[in-house]
DNA sequence: ACCTGAACACCGTTCAAGT
DNA sequence: ACCTGAACACCGTTCAAGT
């Protein structure tokens, strides 16, 4: 008679979710292998995700989240040279920890499974900040998005596996980093 | 009596399924809807390719060899700056015609779909031409890693609708570009 | 209030049977 | 030599029925 009790909760989901994410990809995660992790039969998933593209959505959001968080710190040093280092090294330290997690936010998504333009609000506000201190703040948008850029195509084609030319891939990315810089500052005082 | 002939081929397969490609994404290209599209049935189409996998696998390879086709005229432009310049444009250029195929060669793909090192070799060796005429022989992987990380990686963005801010986007590519070779080439004279 | 089995429409893939 | 229908195992999703 006692009508049945919740056998498990939207955070277990998304977690075991996510976990299936890492092992084997996006095809891995399926609603019936989700279910069986959080013990449980896949129709009942329904009763709190409206289906599988929601419940990729939700991962994606929890992933824009703590993929903000990761470089919000970097906001805090003073010197922007040394903030985009931080910065830079946050981001990329995370993609390399969540791979299938950071390659499903620039995976074409359905309608429903689309973080929110809020939710990475406070991503983009810092590394605006930054390359404010860094350029100014006339070319402060357009500086952004060559750091962005450039860091997610970093990080993208190391995780798709397109650097096989050998050399020191650290190397490389701390070389660009200082490019940028150096590249990037001497237009406030010169253009 | 006569042994039933020939009503597709390989190349008509691979164009049918990369036209579903950009309709409708990965997702879209079912061995059934490219089986329709070239007048067959589903079954027919492993007569030529051994699996779904294989099939995106090829499309893949005709992607990287049009790829690297559309940045090779830029070797030909003695002014590595300039040439940079053009290599990115069209880079970008074909990303923007081909959107679909562009981010297929970016997903996590299944092992058999992989584009072989061969196939992108002409187009790595164009990129490292330009950036040993721009930075010198000792740092010229490091600066093609950074210019392909940044085009690829602005490209991806503006495919998947992450420049949300407003603002122009044509100009951060080109400022952007700029910058670049701004803190590239110094490196050369000052390190 | 949540969980379940059964059902449905869809996949990719295999294979024996046709021409 | 290529094409096909039928079959299989698997999806996502719905829904009536259970507790």
């Amino acid at each position: 008679m006692s009508p049945a009790r919740a056998r498990t909760s939207h955070q277990a989901i998304i977690a075991e979710a996510r976990g299936l994410l890492e092992e084997g990809g996006l095809d891995a995660v399926t609603m019936q292998a989700v279910a069986g992790r959080v013990g449980v039969r896949a129709p009942s998933l329904y009763k709190r995700f409206a289906g599988r593209s929601a419940l990729i959505g939700a991962i994606a959001q929890d992933v824009v989240v703590e993929l903000d968080a990761s470089i919000a710190p970097a906001t805090r040093t003073a010197d922007p040279a040394e903030a985009v280092q931080i910065a830079a090294n946050q981001y990329r330290a995370f993609a390399h920890r969540s791979p299938g997690a950071y390659q499903l936010l620039f995976s074409r998504l359905l309608p429903d499974a689309r973080p929110t333009a809020e939710s990475n609000a406070a991503g983009a506000a810092g590394v605006l900040l930054i390359a404010e201190r860094l350029v100014g703040a006339e070319h402060a948008l357009e500086a952004a998005r060559l750091f962005t850029a450039f860091v997610h195509g970093f990080v993208s084609m190391e995780l798709a596996g397109a650097f096989r030319l050998g050399g020191d891939v650290d190397a490389a990315f701390s070389y660009s980093l200082d490019t940028i810089v150096a590249g990037a500052v001497p237009q406030r005082s010169i253009g």
